[in-house]
Order: structure tokens, then C-alpha cells, then sequence
DNA sequence: TTTT
DNA sequence: TTTT
């Protein structure tokens, strides 16, 4: 349940490659900037203008597999998540990030009809990446495990914002 | 024009009264918190669990001066707008801010039904803040300015994210 | 899965009490109107104008009970959910109704902070609707069942549209 | 302004080339079908299940110019419209339509990387259809134009819903 | 009637 | 850092 809505929704494309680690619950997070741009006609000036937004979208579970699989540097995507912003600390000063979280109740939908390299239709998965051993002898399931985490290290902490 | 979407729909209650100012060409810009909260059960303790997330809301234009009218500290309220991270330095460090930006292609609805002090319906409104004199003698009239602005200092620099 | 995206976001008031009926399998469906109103001014005339849109909502599984509980006539409500038209015969004709179907994968918001009847907050949950009997000796329980039904007659044939 | 909130946003491939129409007052219709795609796999039989949905579309004023030189059948698009339903009769029964209306407030992007017989990027823009004679002697230009009518003949009588 |  |  919630109480109130907290909704993004983006189409536009990937800046680089994700990157996908596993929690130690065996649950993936994958990584990914986004960029949505917009163009417009400036009212005095009547130049064309065009600024760029670039989002830091996290995904989480089995939907972070499936960009780590599908997803690669250029590619269009549409994401449905939520905003989160964490804290966070360097050389004693708080900071703060504002993410998009992309989990269970969100969505992805990759866009590219025919991808850079490929011929025809999605491109190849890559080759899954290695899993944690210390996973493995996890009894529980990934799937069981909680979906999102509130507070974790999603970027190295040198990226600006 | 656009290419890429970049959408933002919450609906939640605003943390205080908005603070209003005009740009130097005439146009409101009103900024407010909005609070959405989250409530989940913990699949491993079976504990029922809240986390309440705070976003930062930039109005502009017309809708920012209906905000500086009717929305007070507590007012329910949906808003559509489109993420933008600006910059900002201090102590020669740069920082980054991702706000909500709802301007003329956004979006605003009170959602208060019977506001705290108010009889039945929307609250009555309160005194409209002056605007500043250097916009009277301006040739241009404010509504065909442009809507947003990419740069400004919207909150105080002591402000977290 | 999905290809394709599909979503519908509403806020309105619900024009009736909500009917709820009870599936075979014991999900509970429920069905509301829900109006939404837009208001311009005429560009050739200068009159205000306003248009009132009515809706079709239906409500699948936990969320249905929920709407059965506590939404009523008037209620302002947020809903999120999918198109989805269905095609029905009357008199040897074919007719087709068009619905926004709300289940596990939308969500629900009452956004009446104060009801009619109520004292503050949320109205008082009204007595639950009986479910039918054969559905109790159902050997799996109801949330295991799909939470939507492509074909099923959420309304009365003579309702237009 | 609106009290209320009316918003479709769909993701989907387009069913025929679209069909543009000028109104009287020389503004632009286009009318398009979208296909959006669900597929789950059934909880009892284990099946993988699939159910295509397809919506009405009605573009109006510049967007459904765009609409007519760059999109054709199979194109993938992004649309956010709102719901609109509207009457009409046949052998004197009233029926109902429900579409999403897009125009000026709403958006749509085309998401073809590389269209069907193109090379690269976006397809050449078919030749421009020739709007009637009436309307060039109007004396307002298109544009200026309300953007949108509640009642008109989108499509022809013997199409289902 | 589309698409994967 | 992407894309058109």
C-alpha cells in the first residue's frame, strides 16, 4: 500500500554500458544513466535550443538481470520507477543523490527494434555474468528477498550527484 | 518538441508554505516539498514498514502563482512535471540538485477537499505577494517570457540536496 | 511481461456507490464510474467551457474489497490501470465497451481527506459484503487466482458504452 | 485548467497507415490504431498467455500533421493522450466510442530507430497531403485553431467500437 | 490491423 | 556519457 504516488516515467537513451552487481541476498542491482532531451524554440531569440537531462535509474532484481543481459550503451529504453534520494557522505560532507527505481512495481521496455550490432530484432544476450559464490549456499531464494533496498553504494562515490 | 520523455506525476502533502519569488522578467517561481510515503510489509520480519520520501517542486509562470495563492504547509496535492538536476557550488565544491519542474506543460491539482481552516471547498486565498516594481515598466508581458528557466537558485545553498 | 506499455492515470469522483460482485474462483470485482472534468476557455468566443468525461473503472482481487470497504458516491479517487475494451451482443448486435481495468499490477488512492458522513480521516469500513458460499470450499486459496478476467460482464447490458 | 486528472500514455505499434482529415476550420486529423501487447504466463495451466489490445487514437492540430507524413503502419509510438468517449447512432441505436485524443496537450514520439524500407534514422516524410481549397482563404490560421472537438467523425460508422 |  |  501506499500512501500518495511516486511515479517517473522516461524514454531516452543509455549513456554506457550497465553495471550489475549482486547484494550479498544474491539480488541484482543494475546501474544505468539515462538521457531525456528536450528541444524548443527560444521566444526572443527564435534560436533553436536543446538541453539534455541525464537520470541515474537503478534497477533491482529480476528486471537489473535483464538489463544486464539486454542493455548496452546507446540503447532506447522506457523505464517506470520511482524517485528516490539517498545520502550520502564524502570527506565529512552529506550529500545527496536523486535515483530512479526501477523494481517489481516498475517497468522496462527496451526500444530498439534492431540494435547496433545485430541484424534483425533484439540483440544476443551477453554472457550472464558471474553470480557471487557466497550466494549460492544461500537457502533462501533471491526471488524471496526484498525487491528494493533503501540504502546502499549504487555509484562509486566520485560521480557528481 | 521533445526527444525522450522525462515525466514526473507524485501525489502527496507539502511540507510548508510555498515561498514565492518573481524573476527579473516578471515570472513567479514558487518551490515546495512534497512528501509521498511508502508502506510495505518486510517479507523477513513480517513487520509492517514506512518510509516517507521528500521532493523538491519548482513552479513557474501562472501555476506558480496559484501555488503562492492556495497551497499551504499540509495541502494534498498532484503535481506532473519533468525531472532537472541543476548545479550549484559551495565552498568551492560542486553539488547537485534534482528537482521537479512544473511549468506551463505540467500540471497541478489541489486535492484538499475541506482545508484545515477553511468552511467547505478550496481555501480562501491569501493576499497576493507584491511583485516587484522593475517588472511594471518591462515591454514584454510576463506570459510571453519563457516558461522555465535551466539555472537559477531555487532553494538556499544550506538546503540538503 | 509486456510489449507495449498500456497505463491509464485518473483522478475524478465516483458517481455512484461501487457494486461488488464475487467471481467463481472468489475473486471479488468491483465496478465504479468515475468522472473527470476539464474546463477552457473558448478561443472564437471567449465562454468558459466545460466537458465531463465518465469513465469506467473495474477493480480486481484485494483492491476490489478495498473499493467495496470504503469508496461511495462522491469519493475523489486516483486510479491507475490499463485499457481494455470488451466486445458484448445485445439484440444480435455487436457493442463494445471500453474499461480501465485496475488490479494488482495499478494501484488505488482515496483522496477524500474528510468524507461526507465522517468525522476526520477515512470513512468507517462499511460491513462486508457476503461472499458466496461455493467459493469456500475452493481448494486454492483466492490470491493464487489470475487477478483479471479478459471476458466477464462488468456491467448490466443496457448501461451505454 | 482541469479538475481532474485524464491520462492515457500507451506504447504500441500502429495497425494501418493513419488517415488525415482537415477540418472545416483547416485543422489537422489523424486517426490511428495502436496495438499494445500483454503477455503473462497463466497460474494454473503454466501456459505462456498473450492478449493484444487495440485503442483508438485521434491526433489533432500540428501533432497529427507529424501524424501523417511520418507514421505508418507498423510504426512504434509513444502516445500520451486523455480518454475521450463520444456518441453516435446507427439504424437508430446509440453505441459508443471511446478514444485518446492527442493533441496540444499531449504528446507522441515516434520510436523507430530505423522504419521498415529506410537506410538510417527517420523515415523521408511522405508527400504532403493536400488540404482543401476552403481553407486557405480563412482569414485565422490554423493554428490559432481550438485544437481538439468534442464531436466529429473520427472514423467511419462500420468499425467496431 | 501491429509487433516480438 | 546517449541519441537525432
Amino acid at each position: 500500500m501506499a500512501r500518495g504516488v511516486n511515479k517517473v516515467i522516461l524514454i531516452g537513451n543509455v549513456g554506457g554500458d550497465p553495471e550489475v552487481r549482486y547484494l550479498p541476498n544474491g539480488n541484482a542491482v543494475a546501474n544505468v544513466t539515462l538521457a531525456t532531451s528536450d528541444s524548443w524554440k527560444d521566444k526572443q531569440t527564435g534560436q533553436q535550443q536543446e538541453r539534455t537531462e541525464w537520470h541515474r535509474v537503478v534497477f533491482f532484481g529480476r528486471i537489473a538481470e535483464v538489463v544486464g543481459e539486454y542493455v548496452r550503451k546507446g540503447s532506447k529504453m522506457y523505464i517506470e520507477g520511482r524517485l528516490q534520494t539517498r545520502e550520502w557522505e564524502k570527506d565529512g560532507v552529506k550529500r545527496y543523490t536523486t535515483e530512479i527505481v526501477v523494481d517489481m512495481g516498475g517497468q522496462m521496455q527496451l526500444l530498439d527494434g534492431r540494435p547496433q550490432g545485430g541484424e534483425q530484432g533484439m540483440a544476443p544476450p551477453r554472457p550472464q555474468q558471474q553470480r557471487p559464490q557466497q550466494q549460492q549456499p544461500s537457502p533462501q531464494p533471491a526471488q524471496q528477498q526484498p525487491q528494493s533496498m533503501p540504502d546502499y553504494d549504487s555509484f562509486d562515490d566520485d560521480i557528481p550527484f
